[in-house]
DNA sequence: ACATATTATTCGAGCCTCAAACTAAATAAG
DNA sequence: CTTATTTAGTTTGAGGCTCGAATAATATGT
């Protein structure tokens, strides 16, 4: 039961009734292709008078293309309707401190191709080089139709302005990435926080979720990141800063955050706290000057990715620190699991990396701190999968195959 | 951008233009009301033929009655459209630890008339007689069509069973109370938790709610409740018990709490907690005695509304153990406003009464704890108002004012 | 009495789904 | 080889819906 939103709704006309079930068919097609005609009509319910005319006009437009014949012990041969994948390209970008990704896919999200290149640290000298970049990517293909652009970004973004309004890790503020790409491209640009994008990626792109309303992508790195669908929608909360549940303190009097709260979750369980507590277990001997002089992001510090090598390769220290991280995942997560009770929640980060050893740790804290543990399955959502670039696609592949916005 | 959920959708049928848009005038009227046909055209968009078949219809079924004549300086006078009071009544019914209250309201979820009564202790014995009282109530009105039975319950309710799971104060399990009291009336009854219930009477009947899509109700008394809506929809997770967020932990040592987990915020903020503590401030010095005889429930504890009537009367422990209740009240509320970004938090209990010294407390501490902090408004709900019962008629007003399901 | 302004209704065009009849294409049985 | 049977997909007319233009209704000011 959702209430209308009497300050921004749609009415309908004679056309919603076909918007709605084209949408239907479409995602149908989306998630179970190949699909005959005949199969639609079955799962849809509509009358296969209607579903032939429906998938007419979705051919026409391109959307759909004929394939093969199905086999039947009786009775004509259905013929099977696919997503067509000549159609359209969609591109998606995301955008990380230190790696900038373009790719290509098809409206199966199926990448065709990627490029990467290391990201400006001014907004204004990134701009230009990404709209350079991303025009060059499109004239590799001319012959494709681009439909849109998805940007996946790390930091707030504002859904009102639509506007970057602060990226911790890049030391942006109040960026306008949008209208410059859109201006460059000709396309629409659709912009995202990371977290919300890994979200959408699950929902929208994974075999996992299938059916599920409710979940939510946890990225871990060197804050913590929180994407909340409920509903089947992204949480956005009142200006889209919703799901900044990486900022909500777990210890009152804890650690200062940057954030001007103190003991937030991510000074305890981000891949920068578990740096943090390795560096200053290493620290107790006569190294710890050294170490701690070396000091912030240069010097000595070891970068998470060497604190997992460590912990692989039998060091204590290392595996201490790992596990000391999994704990408070697991802390927070429990929060999440009792607060919001999804289906799933994704891991998404370096240290799925190290799942065998994180994962036990976190599904035990959250079964001790959690009533309502065995409704939620937690997965790592491997970086090789690329989620957040994933995501930045179905912002785009969303506008075509969401249901309509109606009432 | 909504999913549309594959494994339960809608197909738009012939009539779905007619019912959302329907639904849209009956809204902008409920909300607006009086509204002239002219009025209705102007604030949908609709054409102003379409508006009148569609008031025709609402007019014909009884959902709408022609009133007064407007005034205007030129042209034809307008003729006012009302939700129809005399129509229909709908059955509210709060089900609290120590009293039950039924009531009717019209359509406009004015109170017709209401009646409290003990709640029986033995769930069997309560059933029994709920549906002798409901009974009773009804055939005092004999002329009322009935609309439905909304019921707000103290516990969590799996809205897939359609049974109270478990209300910890009522010490119940794994209830079925919604198929007697529908066999017993012969009207569908909807049942819902509490908190859940208060944060819908707050989106569909407050007026500081108006307009806005995600707002949380926080449920104070011998436990913390909350009821989250967001997207202008309930968020109740996988089988319904989303919102637990009174059992999330706070302090990962902190005391153990009848859920299991330690810490949690009820263990802090909750009216029990409040006279936990009060009751170790007082244990230490000759005036503990007079006081714990004050007593209430069992033997000597006092009440929360004795803490409540002393820190009035200048009670210094009592202050101070109200003090420590509004710290944590917004040290845990902060959590909520980091995390879902909501336009309006709600506070719902007795704890309200002290607003004057609690509220400032209560939003100091979210200030300095969250970073979102000016996007949401923390506001009391006053018992009197009666949250929980408008609530359970909010349930049944939904069903006929909130968006179609479509797709 | 007449022009003007505003509300509300009437009616035909166009879009949509439905349901029944029909065509298409395959296999099994006689 | 012919015919019945089965399944897929199309055609077509009926009925519901919104739109927009024309029209009716009802008020005020000149």
């Amino acid at each position: 039961m959702r209430k209308i939103d009497l300050t921004s709704f749609q009415v309908a006309t004679s056309e919603t009734a076909r918007d709605i079930n084209r949408r239907i068919v479409l995602d149908l097609i989306r998630t179970r292709q190949p699909l005959s005609r005949a199969d639609l009509a079955r799962l849809s319910g509509l009358q296969p008078s209607t579903i032939s005319v429906i998938a007419e006009q979705l051919i026409a437009e391109q959307w759909l293309t004929e394939g093969a014949f199905g086999y039947l012990p009786r009775g004509r041969k259905p013929r099977f309707l696919h997503l067509n994948v000549e159609r359209a390209g969609i591109i998606g970008i995301n955008v990380r401190p230190a790696i900038t990704t373009i790719a290509l896919t098809d409206l199966n999200a199926r990448f065709i191709a990627q490029e990467s290149f290391p990201t400006a640290t001014e907004p204004q000298a990134f701009i230009k080089d990404l709209c350079a970049r991303v025009s060059g990517f499109m004239k590799v293909r001319p012959q494709v139709f681009y439909e849109g652009i998805g940007m996946s970004l790390p930091g707030r973004v504002d859904q009102v302005s639509q506007r970057l309004v602060f990226a911790p890790n890049l030391g942006w503020r109040d960026i306008d990435l949008k209208k410059p790409l859109e201006r460059a491209t000709g396309l629409v640009v659709e912009i995202e926080n990371a977290a919300n994008a890994c979200a959408l990626a699950e929902i929208w792109l994974s075999q996992r979720a299938d059916g599920m309303r409710d979940l939510i992508a946890v990225t871990v790195s060197e804050g913590i990141g929180t994407g909340i669908i409920a509903n089947g929608q992204l949480v956005r909360g009142a200006t889209g800063v919703a799901g900044e549940f990486g900022h909500v303190s777990i210890n009152e009097d804890g650690p200062a955050c940057q954030c001007g709260n103190r003991g937030c979750w991510e000074v305890y369980a981000s891949n920068s706290a578990t740096i943090r507590a390795y560096m200053q277990a290493t620290s107790n001997g006569r190294t710890s000057r050294a170490a701690k002089t070396s000091a912030a992001q240069h010097a000595n510090e070891p970068a998470f990715e060497d604190i997992l090598r460590l912990a692989e390769q039998g060091d204590v220290k290392a595996a201490e620190a790992l596990d000391r991280m999994a704990h408070y995942l697991g802390f927070g997560i429990s929060m999440l699991v009792t607060g919001v009770a999804p289906s799933l929640i994704v891991l998404v980060g370096e240290v799925t990396r190290a799942w065998q050893r994180v994962g036990p740790i976190i599904n035990q804290v959250i079964a001790e701190r959690s009533p309502t543990a065995t409704m939620t399955s937690i997965v790592p959502s491997e970086e090789a999968a690329q989620p957040r670039l994933r995501g930045s696609i179905a912002l785009v592949l969303q506008k075509h195959f969401a249901a309509p916005s109606t009432a």
